[in-house]
DNA sequence: GTTTACGCATCCCCG
DNA sequence: ATGCGTAAAC
C-alpha cells in the first residue's frame, strides 16, 4: 500500500468498500456510531490521492461547520491541501449557484436572502396591507403563516391539504391565506428576495429548465457526496438527481432510523427512492458500531424495534462489557436537576472531563431548571439549540441598517429601522416608505425624501448616515459597521435600556467578525445561511472544560462518554404536539433512539414525576411511553439508598475539615485561589483571580490544597 | 391621529 | 422572552 494511503488501514471491510467505490451511484446505510464521518473523510482523501482535483468534489452536509471539519480532516489525512473541495449545505450551495445562474429565471446576482424572521415580518406586513388583520375571528399569526407556507413548499402539498390536516381551525380563512401567499411570492420576486425555501426551489427550477446548466454543473462537480440523506426533502432529492445527471458519480449516506426532520419536510423515503432514480446503485451497509457498549446498544435496539416500520439493520459492537443504562425517578424537576448535578460532580472527580458529558432534552426550555442548578454549583456549561444570536432583536436592528445601505429597495429593513426612531410608529413608517417607493431617485439619494419630514430629528440623522455609507469604495465593511454603531448606540440604549450591557457584546462580536469579510453582501449572505453562536459560546469553546446541554436535534452526529436524557415524561418526550399523530410519534421514537445512541459508556434516563406547567403549576406527569415499552431487564432503577452510599459521604467529610482562611487551593475549572472564609461545614468562600469571590459547596467540589 | 407604555397569553425541533 | 391588544400620553 502506498504510504500516503496508510489511513485506509484503519477501516473495516465495508468501510473500505465504500471508500473505493468511487464511480457510479452509491447508497450507504450507516447506523449510529458506525464510523460514517471517518468513512466519508477517507473517501474524499482517497479521491484526491487518485488524482481527482479537489475542486471537482462537492460535499453536501447538514451544517456548513460539519462540511468544513470533514474537508479539513481529509486534508490532514493526506497532508495535501483539500480546502478547494466545495462543501456546504443544500441551501448554501444553491445560493452559490443561483448567484451565477439566477439571471436565467429573473434574479440578479445580488438577490437578498430572507431568514426565517425576515420571512415572518414580510408576511406580517402583507397581512396588514391586505387588511386581513382586522378580522374578528383570529387570523393565523405570522409565525404560523410562515410554517404553513414552508410546509406547502417542502412537502409539495396544497394549501387545502395542509390546512385540513394540521390547521383545521383556519379553514375558514382558506381564501384569505391563499391570497396572502400569492402576494408573498410576488413580493419576493419583485424585490429580488429569496427565503430559505426559494433557495432550493429556484435552483431546482434552473436545473429543470436549462439542460445547458446541468451539463456545466456536471463538468464543474464530477463527484458528489451527500451526508445525512435521511433528512433531505424531495426538493433536495431532485436537485441531486439533476446535478449528477451527467456522470452519475453520486454517493449518499443516511440512516432511516435516525430521520428526525420530518416536521420541516424531510422524508427518509428519499433513501429508498435513490436506487430508483439512479439505475445500478450499489448499496453498502455499515452495521458495526464503534461507539457504545453492548448494554447501551441493547436499549437502543429495543427502542427502535418498537417502531411501526421495521428498519433495515441491527447494530452490533465488540465492546461487550459495560454498565446497564440507569433510570432515575425524581419527585420533581428540582430533584432531577440535583441528581444530574450530583452525578456530574461524581464523574468529574473520577476524572471524566466535563466536555465528555452531555445532558440532552426534547425542547430547549426543558433545561431551565437544570441551568439554574448548574449555575448555583459553578458547573460551566454551553447550551446548544437555543436562540441564535441573529434572531435577537438588537442584532436584527443593527444589520437592517447595513442591509438598507447595500440594497435601498429592502423596504422590510426600512420598516424595521424606521420604527426604532423617535416619533415614528407604524403609520409614519408606512408614509415614508410609500414616498420612497414612488421616487425614482431613491437609489441615489433617499435624503431628499427624508428631508420632507424635517420635524423628526433622528430621521434626519439617519439620512446623514446613509449618505456616509453610500460613498462606495471609500469605506471598508468594518468602517461601515463602526459608523452604523455610532448612530445606533444611543437608540440601542433607549430601546434596550434594561440589559443593554449584555446585548452590547453581541454587536461588538459582530463587528469583530466582519473583519474577515470583503463586502457587505458576502457578510450578510453568510450570516443568513449560518447563524453564529453567541460570543460567549465561542469563548468557552477554546478556554475551559464545559458541560454540554443540548436539544436532541442539535446533538445529531455527536457523542459523549456519559449522556443524561432528562424530562422523560409523556407530553415532553414524546412532545405533546405529536401525541395524536402516528407518523409524528414514530419520529419522536427515532429521536429518542438518536439520544440514546449518543452515549459511549454511560447512560442516565431521568423521569420527573411532576413537571411545572405555566399557568397550572406543578402537575403530575406520566413517564414517557417509550420507557414503558422497554423490557425492564435492560435498565437499572437508581435507588435512594445508593445515593447515600458511604463512599460519597466519607469523601465529603474528608474535604470538610481541611480548609481554613488563607489556604491556597486549586479548583479543576477556576484554577488557583485563596480561601477567604469558611461559611459552615459544607460551604466555603474562595477568591479566584480568574473568577472573583466564589462560594463553593465542598460536598460537590474537588478542591486540591496547595499549602 | 399616532406613539408609547403596560399588562396579558403563548412558547418545540432548524437551514 | 416575544407578540398581541388596550389604554394613557403626546
Amino acid at each position: 500500500m502506498r504510504r500516503e494511503l496508510e489511513f485506509l488501514k484503519e477501516l473495516n471491510s465495508a468501510q473500505l468498500e465504500v471508500v473505493k467505490s468511487v464511480e457510479g451511484p452509491l447508497l450507504v446505510i450507516a447506523g449510529a456510531g458506525s464510523g460514517k464521518t471517518r468513512t466519508l473523510t477517507c473517501r474524499m482523501a482517497y479521491l484526491v490521492a487518485q488524482g481527482v482535483s479537489p475542486q471537482k468534489i462537492l460535499l453536501l452536509t447538514f451544517t456548513r461547520k460539519a462540511a468544513r471539519e470533514m474537508v479539513e480532516r481529509a486534508g490532514s489525512l493526506l497532508k495535501i491541501d483539500c480546502s478547494r473541495i466545495m462543501g456546504g449545505t443544500f441551501h448554501s450551495v444553491s445560493q452559490y449557484m443561483l448567484r451565477f445562474y439566477g439571471h436565467l429565471i429573473g434574479y440578479p446576482a445580488n438577490f437578498t436572502i430572507l431568514d426565517r424572521s425576515d420571512a415572518e415580518d414580510l408576511l406580517h406586513l402583507l397581512r396588514n396591507s391586505l387588511g386581513l388583520a382586522e378580522k374578528k375571528k383570529r387570523f393565523p399569526r405570522k409565525n404560523t403563516l410562515a410554517t404553513i407556507h414552508s410546509k406547502l413548499i417542502n412537502q409539495k402539498k396544497s394549501l387545502e391539504e395542509v390546512l385540513s390536516k394540521e390547521y383545521p381551525q383556519f379553514l375558514d380563512y382558506f381564501e384569505e391565506i391563499e391570497r396572502l401567499f400569492i402576494e408573498y411570492r410576488n413580493y419576493k420576486k419583485e424585490h429580488y428576495l429569496m427565503d430559505y425555501d426559494d433557495l432550493l426551489l429556484n435552483w431546482l427550477e434552473v436545473l429543470k429548465n436549462f439542460p445547458q446548466v446541468r451539463e456545466e454543473v456536471g463538468q464543474r462537480f464530477e463527484f458528489l457526496m451527500v451526508d445525512e440523506y435521511q433528512d433531505t426533502n424531495s426538493l433536495q432529492g431532485e436537485i441531486i438527481k439533476y446535478m449528477a445527471e451527467r456522470h452519475q458519480n453520486v454517493m449518499v449516506v443516511g440512516d432511516d432510523s435516525q430521520s428526525i426532520y420530518g416536521f420541516r419536510g424531510a422524508d427518509y423515503r428519499n433513501i429508498f427512492e435513490f436506487p430508483k432514480i439512479f439505475k445500478n446503485t450499489k448499496i453498502i451497509k455499515l452495521e458495526e458500531n464503534y461507539r457504545s457498549t453492548q448494554p447501551i446498544l441493547d436499549l437502543a435496539n429495543a427502542v427502535i424495534s418498537n417502531a411501526r416500520i421495521k428498519y433495515t439493520k441491527v447494530l452490533y459492537t465488540k465492546k461487550k462489557e459495560g454498565e446497564k443504562p440507569i433510570v432515575f425517578y425524581a419527585r420533581d424537576e428540582a430533584e432531577s436537576s440535583k441528581f444530574v448535578a450530583d452525578r456530574i460532580l461524581e464523574l468529574t472527580e473520577k476524572g471524566i472531563k466535563l466536555s465528555q458529558i452531555a445532558v440532552l432534552f426534547r425542547s430547549a426550555f426543558h433545561s431551565f431548571d437544570l441551568e439554574v442548578e448548574l449555575a448555583k454549583r459553578d458547573i460551566p456549561f454551553v447550551k446548544f439549540g437555543g436562540m441564535k444570536l441573529l434572531e435577537s432583536a438588537h442584532v436584527k436592528d443593527f444589520l437592517s441598517i447595513l442591509k438598507i445601505s447595500t440594497n435601498p429597495l429592502d423596504f422590510l429593513s426600512w420598516n424595521r429601522v424606521l420604527l426604532l426612531l423617535e416619533g415614528i410608529g407604524p403609520r409614519t413608517a408606512e408614509k415614508i416608505i410609500n414616498k420612497l417607493k414612488g421616487s425614482t431617485q431613491l437609489l441615489f439619494d433617499p435624503s431628499t425624501i427624508i428631508s420632507q419630514f424635517s420635524s423628526l430629528k433622528e430621521l434626519q440623522k439617519f439620512a446623514l448616515l446613509l449618505k456616509e455609507l453610500q460613498k462606495q469604495g471609500e469605506k471598508t465593511l468594518f468602517e461601515k459597521l463602526s459608523a452604523i454603531w455610532e448612530f445606533y448606540e444611543p437608540i440601542f440604549q433607549r430601546v434596550y435600556y434594561e440589559d443593554y450591557h449584555r446585548r452590547e457584546k453581541d454587536i461588538e462580536g459582530l463587528i469583530a467578525l466582519s473583519q474577515k469579510y470583503e463586502s457587505a453582501e458576502e457578510f450578510l449572505a453568510d450570516l443568513a445561511l449560518e447563524p453564529v453562536e453567541t460570543d460567549e459560546v465561542e469563548k468557552k469553546f477554546d478556554k475551559e472544560e464545559y458541560l454540554t446541554l443540548s436539544t436532541v436535534h442539535s446533538a445529531k452526529g455527536l457523542e459523549w462518554h456519559t449522556v443524561f436524557v432528562i424530562s422523560l415524561v409523556d407530553g415532553r418526550f414524546p412532545s405533546s404536539y405529536s401525541i395524536n399523530n402516528e407518523e409524528e410519534l414514530e419520529e419522536e421514537r427515532r429521536l429518542f433512539y438518536v439520544a440514546i445512541t449518543r452515549a459511549r459508556e454511560r447512560l442516565y434516563l431521568i423521569v420527573p414525576t411532576t413537571v411545572y406547567v405555566p399557568g397550572e403549576g406543578k402537575v403530575l406527569a406520566k413517564p414517557s411511553r417509550f420507557l414503558k415499552e422497554i423490557p425492564p431487564s435492560l435498565m437499572k432503577v437508581y435507588s435512594e439508598e445508593k445515593k447515600e452510599s458511604p463512599s460519597i459521604k466519607e469523601g465529603a467529610k474528608e474535604t470538610q475539615a481541611e480548609f481554613k482562611p488563607g489556604d491556597l487551593v486549586k479548583h479543576p475549572h477556576f484554577g488557583e485561589g485563596e480561601v477567604i472564609e469558611v461559611l459552615d461545614s459544607e460551604k466555603i468562600k474562595v477568591f479566584f483571580p480568574r473568577k472573583g469571590p466564589t462560594i463553593l459547596h465542598l460536598k460537590y467540589t474537588h478542591l486540591e490544597k496547595l499549602m
